[in-house]
DNA sequence: TTTGACATGTAAGCCGTTACATGATTTA
DNA sequence: TAAATCATGTAACGGCTTACATGTCAAA
């Protein structure tokens, strides 16, 4: 079974939903380490109700269309305790573009390559504020603090990737200027 | 285009190469940050001779099965370089399935919670000390300066797991032993 | 009157994986 | 004699995405 199987299921497990209310829910704090499309949801919805890992009541509205709210069965709820015990999670492919286009570098002009790594710091320290927010928020919650944790893993690697970027900007700066014995304060001219 | 195309299209600007040397090849760096099975190594080269991006000649072999040794074409080298100069890697989608497990942390004991951490710790430090050695090795090497800031990049990030994983621990800690105000060394019992 | 929220899905297709198939030659 | 290396692929399937299809009701 997929991870989003285990992620509709944890979902779940905090209310029951219905399929809309899932979709909406799968673009909050879970889309930042685990991306699913609406389409997704619905797929999972059907394959979790065929294996009995959830079940759905009819719910009818006036004046809204019907529902289908699911909830978790006992062998749900089962299943994802023993999938959230499992202390695995190596197969996760980090794929990176970025590094794809380093590692190709030596075609790019100097120029090119700066170009390249501002952006990604630019990305980094929108991504570093947007999570320090975060974190600082769910700080003052207590019943939040596992959530709060996800964030902080992002606000770790978002620290991280502007640590790299301006490790990278010393380099190239150290290539556009490469008078052999350079002074590390230079007066001005 | 997938990216896995330009990374075929990176590996072949660096030499010619059969399908069968590419399938080596992407098990080499690119695997840490482009994982690449060998089956689409060779629908990719399919895919971009189809496009005019690569050529192949054939080389008859004796002793050895005939191979089709590929090169870039003008076009290839032409969508190569355009492709590595967008400064544009956005929609990578960071998957983390740790991450998932966090976030419904509150259905384990805490205990489950710190082995979850403690891998996630091992792995990192792992991939730290691998990386570092990586790093040492190609700072020796000018020419591979790029390559080594593919290396730094994971390195960086594995300390920011590292990071991560230690203030959980701490955060674990004051879990299991929560007598209100704690002073911060303890004399022995 | 049109847009947005509510509500549920299907269809087509892409990217990628694992497993399989074939067959010669070299090395242990 | 068995395994590894060289060499090239096919088949089947899984996961996921985008775009499409349908329809009601409330609000602007």
């Amino acid at each position: 079974m997929p991870v989003s199987s285990f992620a509709v299921l944890g979902l779940l497990s905090q209310s029951p939903a219905s399929g809309y209310q899932l979709a909406q829910q799968v673009d909050g704090p879970i889309s930042n380490f685990w991306p699913m499309s609406k389409s997704n949801v619905y797929g999972e919805l059907v394959r979790l109700e065929e294996l009995g890992l959830v079940e759905a009541s009819d719910i009818s509205q006036v004046k809204l269309p019907n529902k289908r709210v699911f909830h978790l069965t006992a062998a749900g709820e089962a299943a994802l305790d023993a999938w959230l015990r499992e202390p695995t999670f190596r197969k996760e492919r980090r794929k990176n573009s970025l590094l794809v286009k380093m590692l190709f570098a030596d075609r790019l002009a100097s120029g090119h390559i700066a170009e390249l790594v501002e952006a990604a710091r630019d990305e980094a320290e929108a991504e570093r504020a947007r999570l320090a927010a975060i974190v600082d928020v769910l700080e003052e919650f207590p019943a939040a603090q596992w959530g709060r944790s996800t964030a902080l893993f992002g606000l770790r690697h978002a620290e991280a990737t502007l640590a790299w970027a301006d490790e990278m900007r010393r380099q190239l700066d150290q290539l556009s200027e490469p008078r052999s014995t350079r002074r590390r304060h230079d007066p001005p001219a």
